[in-house]
DNA sequence: ACCGGATGTATCGATATCCGATATATTCAC
DNA sequence: GTGAATATATCGGATATCGATACATCCGGT
């Protein structure tokens, strides 16, 4: 289908572009956001997070949770952050007018509300 | 995702709930409707309709364009036309209830329309 | 009479997406 | 100290969808 929903990518660059988040952090206020909804489970996040690094929509730098900030070799929880790039920013902008339009044309086939 | 578009099925459903219809005349209709947007391949209509009927959310009929339509062994081209159950009907109100769920969750990850 | 385009249904193979399950390790609360 | 929450990540499988293809018929123009 030419209107596809894209729903993962369109919220998690969204989230991406209010700030910089991480990974966990993500998925949880994705689904805090949408009253348990949208649901990012890691099978569906985390491959689609490296897509997104690989196609350099975000940028990426690891933070210690605990350990020495500057040592990135350090043990202990450590998480990804995630930051929109300005490319991302131009997908991020499809995405949404394409979700608009997706929602509007839906609308097309509705009956209407109430009905 | 829970939020599931489900674009196809919605689409298919409400057109076959309008009126009677036959594969191709739909695939048309949805192009129309939505401008363009909703392009149902046979690849991706054929089975999908095959689905429903499974399903028994939409019962058949072959029609003869052509030749006796008694027979309908005959040769000539046939159309087979799709009508809507009443679990078909269910499923379509489920459907459209979902779709504008999915529609106002996804707008609470848009930016300010127009920002 | 012929030919090309539209009508009409259908399948096959490839690809992409997504989820359930699983794995590993750390940190926090009680 | 023990279980829940935090945090990242992969694997295998199921499903959806498309591009391509196939086959046959009907209609319009020349």
């Amino acid at each position: 289908m030419h209107a596809k929903a894209d729903t993962h990518e369109l919220v998690i660059l969204s989230l991406i572009a209010e700030e910089p988040i991480y990974g966990y952090a993500l998925a949880k206020r994705a689904a805090a956001r949408s009253e348990g909804l949208v649901t990012l489970t890691p099978a569906a996040l985390y491959p689609l997070l490296a897509r997104l690094e690989a196609d350099k929509l975000v940028s990426t730098s690891w933070e210690a949770v605990k350990a020495d900030p500057a040592d990135e070799a350090a043990k202990g929880r450590r998480r990804k952050w995630y930051r929109l790039t300005a490319k991302g920013r131009k997908r991020l902008d499809q995405r949404a007018k394409a979700a608009r339009l997706f929602a509007k044309t839906i609308e097309a086939f509705l009956p209407a509300e109430g009905a």
